[in-house]
DNA sequence: GCAAAACTGTACCGGTGGTGCAGTGATATT
DNA sequence: AATATCACTGCACCACCGGTACAGTTTTGC
């Protein structure tokens, strides 16, 4: 059992890095196969088709994925008890960590699929959509609590401000690798959070 | 001259809506010249590879684009003479639009390029480095027009403000994209709108 | 020792991007 | 009217890639 796992795993990791330096389409399996030294017969020994690799690659990225913003969420925790201070150092960390990942960000896979339609079937779309998902439920706990304690000053739904934070995170991908800015992303996450501060900050400052 | 530019425009219409509906990557050379009703010899006539295509394509919609910025920017100016005011509207408008493209919408291509690394030449990045430059250029005009009369709640860099716009459009498409909701940009464009309103609102609203 | 799991090796298929090149009808130039 | 150029057609061909089929082999767990 160790090592038929232990060979799906090296497919996923030279697949992975694959997928994220280059696209999906551009990585073919043979190059797979010849990195994780291995045949062809045993590549699809392991995934039906490279339909079966995208989906595992989602479904494996969305965990770490996770365990990142649990991470993160932990961190900011642990420094506050307000929930807005709480978001606040959520965002900042997050910016901090996007600024050192620089390249190889997340949510790259997520795009990827978003942008071959016809080339993914129902069930990777439809595993891309739950990851999604996912994390508006996330933050949209995160703005809940937020939203039990302060006042909005421009209402606007839980579900939009939740995604917003997935939002600004894929369009930033995308711009950074337009321009070619690795930072640009990390900057972005922190237009993102100085909107959380506006949005939630005393109307009134006079006094201060 | 006017028979050899049409058939060309022909090729790029189809191969446009072939690729806003289904990827770049999955649209086929063969599939086009069907459509097209010529020969792939023909094809190649005007287009060098599939690159040139690319190249073209993003060129004709940067052009597109920019007369639709054009377009809002010129309602928006007609309807105001406050430069924040301006640049709510603008936005408004945009989003207006956004929720009626649905579906169709254009930064497409542009984000397509993107996640094919590999699959595109130097030029053609290249050209989706001026075309998103551009953006920035005209957000960030807008945006200093405001600052130079209204002061900024939370100060931040016009360039990053400028790059949130196109931001926002482009995660909010892959969101739209990936959750299956075609208003999801629309509503993002509103609250990066509101962003901009708490931004450059009077700091102390108490006498009102 | 035996069955199942985890592969290898080989041969093959269809689709796709792309090349090469000879030929052809329309159009503009001289 | 001859000529050259443009805008193609038609056809043959190549390499690569995803995928299938299937027989054989090693490794592992019980």
């Amino acid at each position: 059992m160790a090592r038929g796992s232990e060979t799906r795993e090296r497919i996923l990791d030279i697949a992975q890095e694959a997928v994220l330096a280059k696209g999906f389409d551009a990585t073919s399996i043979e190059e797979i196969v010849a990195g994780a030294a291995i045949t062809k017969s045993g590549f699809f020994y392991h995934f039906r088709d490279k339909n079966a690799l995208a989906f595992a690659l989602i479904e494996r990225h969305v965990v770490v994925e996770d365990e990142m913003f649990d991470e993160l969420h932990a961190k900011a925790k642990a420094l506050t008890d307000d929930p807005l201070q709480e978001l606040l150092v959520f965002l900042k960390l997050l910016a901090d960590l996007l600024e050192d990942m620089a390249g190889e960000h997340p949510g790259c896979i997520v795009a990827t699929a978003v942008y071959q339609d016809r080339l993914f079937s129902k069930d990777v779309h439809e595993a891309n959509r739950r990851a999604v998902l996912g994390w508006r439920g996330r933050f949209r706990q995160m703005f809940a609590a937020v939203v039990a304690r302060y006042p909005m000053r421009d209402p606007m739904a839980l579900d939009d401000l939740a995604d917003m934070v997935s939002a600004v995170i894929e369009g930033g991908i995308v711009m950074a690798r337009a321009v070619g800015d690795e930072q640009l992303t990390a900057r972005q996450v922190l237009l993102l959070r100085s909107y959380v501060k506006l949005q939630f900050s005393p109307p009134i400052p006079a006094r201060d």
